[in-house]
DNA sequence: ACCATTCGCTTCTGGCATCC
DNA sequence: GGATGCCAGAAGCGAATGGT
């Protein structure tokens, strides 16, 4: 059973929301790519693992373990037997050459190397086992879940350490007969007080030339017409109330300008004043804890991002989105 | 049974006011 | 200038009604 949800990561909510505005360089429009495989690699993953079944097991996603100074991230981690198990994802297609330690694709070096990564994960887990005292085997494992791989390697002691899309179900299905006991709910309650928000991540780049306004949920286009409690696509005719607007810029900037606060002038500012200044102050009253200041407030938006918070307040809105 | 219109309740909006 | 309160008027929406 999962213990936790996977997330759109930050990077990715990071670079869509750029995206949506319409100021993508180069390098953030690759940056974008890559993180969208990413993500739809371990969505392909929780997918067929949702298949086979993992209902006896304890497993983790996307989740970054401080230790000391430093962490490490993890894609997946499962416990079976008592025993962790630590997943590295890669969603890389066609065709892939290992050689001396490293992949390579289409001749050119593929800089990060992931059985370095998830070597270096497992031994910082080691380490926090080692310290709450507790003993343990931590097995891993680089999965490649994307149907169009193809890996070829002179080395033949990697083929150990990996797990390519057409043996990922007898590889789940191994799990199958595994049960938990206590200690595996100790190990449970190592990871979890562990689990720390990515350091990693700084959304503040390339953000100085953002296109202002609303945009329509659908399509993306700018051009809305205006009515008293809603915004309909000029484009597309997509019409979605005020309120469904303002979560998904509430959303928008906590990912553009991920760990900067968020205040009312901010937001009119990110919207164009295409809101009353109050229609903004009742969202932040519904959607976000509020922090005072001296005579400044500070609002921080209660969901982990749009389609959280819609998932959460939709039943309650008053006012309806009609999908074209 | 089905669709269109009307009705009434709810709550959203934005102006004005007050306080800091 | 910003936060918050109060209020009248209006729009939205589901339920009720009515016509075929």
């Amino acid at each position: 059973m999962y213990l936790n949800d996977r997330n759109t990561t930050a990077e990715l909510l990071h670079y869509r929301a750029l995206s949506v505005r319409g100021v993508l360089s180069v390098e953030d429009a690759r940056n974008l790519k890559i993180y969208e495989s990413g993500f739809s690699g371990e969505y392909l993953y929780d997918k067929i693992f949702d298949e086979v079944g993992h209902d006896n097991l304890y497993i983790f996603r996307d989740v970054y373990l401080a230790v000391g100074k430093s962490g490490a991230q993890y894609d997946s981690i499962i416990i079976a037997d008592d025993v962790i198990t630590v997943n590295e994802i890669k969603n890389y297609s066609d065709e892939y050459y290992y050689k001396n330690g490293r992949f390579i694709k289409n001749g050119e070096v593929v800089p990060d190397n992931p059985f370095t990564q998830v070597d270096r994960a497992v031994g910082k887990l080691y380490r926090k086992c080692r310290n709450a005292k507790i003993s343990t085997e931590i097995k891993s494992k680089v999965i490649f879940p994307n149907d169009d791989f193809r890996l070829y390697s002179e080395d033949t002691s990697i083929w150990k350490n990996v797990v390519i899309r057409m043996d990922l179900k007898k590889y789940f299905r191994q799990f199958k007969d595994s049960y938990n006991t206590e200690k595996a709910g100790s190990l449970v309650s190592v990871i979890r007080a562990h689990i720390s928000p990515n350091p990693y991540f700084n959304g503040r780049s390339n953000v100085d030339r953002l296109r202002t306004g609303l945009y329509c949920g659908s399509c993306g286009d700018f051009n809305l017409i205006k009515t008293r409690y809603h915004r309909q696509c000029v484009s597309c005719g997509t019409k979605e109330s005020n309120e469904t607007h303002m979560l998904r810029v509430m959303s928008d900037y906590k990912y553009l300008f991920y760990g900067e606060v968020m205040t009312r002038r901010s937001i009119l500012e990110l919207i164009g004043n295409e809101f009353d200044k109050k229609v903004v102050y009742r969202a932040f009253l519904k959607h976000c804890d509020a922090h005072k200041q001296g005579n400044q407030m500070y609002y921080a938006f209660k969901y982990y991002d749009f389609d959280d918070a819609y998932k959460q307040t939709k039943k309650f809105m008053k006012h309806r989105d009609y999908l074209a």
